[in-house]
DNA sequence: ATGCACCCTGTAGCAACTACAGGGTCAAGT
DNA sequence: ACTTGACCCTGTAGTTGCTACAGGGTGCAT
């Protein structure tokens, strides 16, 4: 399958594609006559696993080393099970840190009362700390 | 006050610092005469607004607009408020997502059983998108 | 006068793409 | 036979929001 084909059963742009070439996570495809990219299953179910990783919020690095442990069936489970808890905690800090913006941006939003600038509680609550109660 | 100062001050890197000047977030300060950056009051609670919006998510551009509005009292209100329910909205969104995020990938790690790369749980959910529940 | 902390400019790097510019290939329609 | 259009190629530069040098100057204490 071409390059376009891929991207359409993957779900991954074209210019994509080729970058995780160029990074090497995935393997340089055969080539056709004209020099075109030509791929196969494996490759698609490679580019797929990337696709759900990043979709789940793995960074590259994380991707590569899940690749690396699923081209080499004999290593143990740990790593790949240490590498997605990892994830999970930093997830779950991004989302107790985003809650904690949440409320204070919705005291904040909840103070605009309209009117000019001037005494605009948007934006005075922005320029001093104080006005918010919690740290972020 | 120098930039060392300003940077200790409001809690910012000297480079973040001149990165604001560069891009026009902070205006140009006075130079002494050995043509250090010399600062005011003034230039401190910029700085703070800055920074407080930036620990709260606001892009650079939100922020651009943000004090542009607070330059001009006159101005009305409505447009900070507008940027900022915009931002609390995507805050919003973000959260959702990584909740969403969060469980899945507690359930993938849940999988874990120990054992080798070949029949591991966690390389084999990220290969395969049908085993997931919700939509990321 | 020599060390040291501080300041200056300018440029390059990070993540993870995305968007060209400037070209080649190929099949269908006229 | 020729042209149109969709597709492909490489290589480079842009995005956001910083951060990290390299290679120099300044200012104060010892």
């Amino acid at each position: 399958m071409k390059i376009g084909e891929l991207s359409r059963a993957t779900g991954i742009n074209i210019e994509t594609i080729r970058y995780y070439e160029r990074i090497g996570l995935l393997p340089e495809p055969d080539r056709t006559a004209a020099n075109y990219r030509s791929y196969g299953d494996p490759h698609r179910a490679r580019l797929t696993f990337v696709r759900h990783s990043r979709d789940l919020g793995f960074a590259i690095e994380e991707i590569r080393s899940l690749l690396d442990l699923s081209d080499d069936p004999a290593r143990d489970c740990s790593e790949a099970d240490r590498i997605a808890s990892r994830h999970l905690a930093q997830v779950e800090e991004k989302i107790a840190q985003l809650t904690l913006l949440r409320d204070e941006l919705t005291r904040i939003v909840g103070r605009c009362r309209g009117g000019v600038a001037a005494d605009c509680r948007v934006i005075e609550a922005l320029g001093d700390h104080r006005h918010c109660e919690s740290a972020h």
